[in-house]
DNA sequence: GCCAACGTTGGC
DNA sequence: GCCAACGTTGGC
């Protein structure tokens, strides 16, 4: 079996929030019109990887929860569809240019931990994507150790090592 | 609302 | 292949 990944992945809380994601406790990753993102999930995505749900364009901005990757990539519907804001007239249905990847939700973090709060850490989280200037990457990997130092950050009861 | 940092597009 | 123009992201 192959070791499981870690991810965080962006949302603006106003189109869809962690809330969302725990009242419907599984949706599909949408829209997602990045190459590099797009990469991650149709090349390294795994099921049962874990991902952070981080609230972008938010007050504060930062990680709110974790979900769990439930599906393989697989071609997505909304660039077909000419009504869907996510509609690309470029894509083609015999080789569809956009995937997607469906989510779980795991749990909503007892405490959110901002981006200050990660930037405040960096001595522990070098090198974490998030924290890099001019970073807009809307899905990113993340090390094992950092995600569970962010864990531990939360307050999250997925984290052995959890700190008060 | 501003704007820095990217990513994409298209003329050449 | 270069690069200027334009569009988007996302923190502030």
């Amino acid at each position: 079996m192959a070791t499981r990944r870690y991810w965080l992945m962006k949302s603006e809380p106003d189109v869809y929030s962690i809330e969302d994601l725990k009242r419907e406790q599984r949706c599909y990753w949408e829209g997602i019109r990045n190459y590099q993102a797009r990469n991650f999930m149709r090349d390294a995505m795994q099921i049962d990887d874990l991902a952070f749900f981080y609230h972008s364009n938010a007050k504060p901005p930062g990680i709110v929860g974790v979900m769990r990757i439930v599906s393989e990539a697989y071609p997505d519907p909304t660039q077909f569809d000419p009504k869907s804001q996510y509609f690309d007239p470029k894509s083609e249905e015999k080789s569809p240019r956009w995937s997607m990847i469906d989510v779980a939700f795991v749990e909503q973090l007892p405490r959110q931990v901002t981006l200050n709060e990660l930037r405040d850490s960096e001595d522990e989280l070098q090198g974490l994507l998030a924290i890099r200037k001019g970073q807009r990457l809307s899905i990113q990997p993340v090390e094992a150790d950092h995600f569970q130092v962010i864990l531990g950050m939360g307050g999250s009861s997925l984290n052995p090592r959890r700190s008060s």
